[in-house]
DNA sequence: GCAGGGTCTTGACAGTTGTCAAGAGATTCC
DNA sequence: GGAATCTCTTGACAACTGTCAAGACCCTGC
């Protein structure tokens, strides 16, 4: 008895872009705008997804896309394989799911900082500190990260995930770069994009070579950073 | 019949590292050092193992590290699958023999713009004119590059061969950087590490942007990379 | 021209993967 | 308490992977 299953929530999920947008994000204002389920039961089954995602990253961190299967996600939870099927559509959805849930933890990482640091030096000094401090508290997520864009490069249904991504990316790094101009009464020498790009350079290069036992990776960012910093700032062109 | 082949040239590779260095570039040198070959059969064979490491290559470029399988490439020749196993013990000997016949080509990109260039302006210009040509005339080249160092931070298999490549391309950037600084009768102001940071994260994301369909993504890495290098000198610290 | 060894093909193996259908439990609601 | 629905497990599928053994082809040297 109970064949629901092949229709259960499964609805829930956007299957209102059949096209190739491949972003999934709509999941909950599919749901509440069906109007099947009241709020218990999509703040249970958000939760689960979110319990399920949370294993994912896991597992993603440490082993990479390439040799993470979702029977080995799955086996980080209390449950079965099966029961990503029913919370995801496909594993693409998943990855994006869950880069879409670390996202939010990261993306507003400098902001206390630029809000309260009052002049240029010190603002640099603790940009410094808090890429080092990510860099060590969080190494499998940005590995896992760099991984994702990298892969984006040849699989074209991570590309809008990673597009979105690294745009917000670009905006954290230019809230502290414009921020010190400001302080310093200067103008940026780089372009939005470029001011990203050294300083992510700088952060994967570190990463990659803390990884690989590198002992004074950490050190060097830190220094760089500040010295970055400082170098992208041009005499205002008045 | 003759079953001469499990005990082919097999042992023409590496069998003396049994341990874990994993990096395989003695392959010439093992075979000429046993005297089992004549001239002629060692060309012969390292001339195949070129082509087919010419069409994995191809390959890699194409589909990057974790959709690329053995009989995709073989599929590119005209051979069959099992051919590649009787030219490389396995997988990872293959890609890293691929990876370090690719680096010979690149490693020295810009040397001779460092030989040739009478000032700094003139450097600046000529480097920056030379990371847009190689980024979109390799780029599926790059794209690999940054598939496999990605890569080596999740797999240790990987690392001794992008580590020791990735010093090479330090190197030749940091000969790019410091003779600007030459001319420019000034001191670097980012570590040696640093500065290739910097540079390699300016092109990774033109790379990443230019696959993704931003067309104006080179323009910005030449300006960019201008400025950039300008900004990095400081004055002589007398 | 024949033996021998280098070269390559074929076919299979064991393992893994994403996916999904069938159904069993569990929960909720009348 | 029973029916409907949500949740989860089980087991299978087809496809794919790296690997390798068996043998066929080919080419050279005697």
């Amino acid at each position: 008895m109970g064949v629901a299953c092949p229709e259960g929530p499964r609805d829930a999920r956007n299957d209102d872009e059949d096209g190739e947008s491949g972003v999934s994000h709509a999941t909950q204002e599919a749901a509440s705008a069906t109007g099947r389920f009241e709020r218990a039961g999509i703040d249970k089954f958000e939760a689960r997804r979110a319990e399920l995602a949370d294993a994912a990253l896991a597992t993603l961190g440490e082993l990479g896309l390439a040799r993470t299967s979702l029977r080995e996600i799955a086996q980080k939870t209390d449950f079965s394989h099966g029961v990503l099927h029913y919370y995801f559509r496909d594993k693409v959805e998943l990855i994006t799911y869950c880069v879409r849930r670390y996202k939010e933890h990261c993306v507003t990482r400098y902001d206390a900082i630029v809000a309260e640091s009052p002049d240029a030096a010190t603002l640099s000094e603790r940009f410094a500190d808090a890429l080092v401090a990510t860099l060590l508290d969080d190494t499998a997520m940005h590995r896992l990260w760099y991984d994702l864009r990298t892969q984006a490069m040849f699989d074209g249904a991570l590309l809008p995930t990673v597009v979105d991504l690294d745009r917000q990316l670009e905006d954290m790094i230019w809230r502290v770069v414009s921020q010190h101009a400001e302080l310093a009464a200067s103008d940026v020498a780089l372009s939005r994009a470029g001011v990203y790009a050294v300083f992510d350079g700088l952060f994967e290069g570190s990463l990659q070579r803390h990884l690989a036992g590198d002992t004074a990776a950490t050190g060097r960012l830190r220094t760089d950073a500040v010295v970055l910093l400082t170098r992208l700032m041009a005499e205002p062109s008045s």
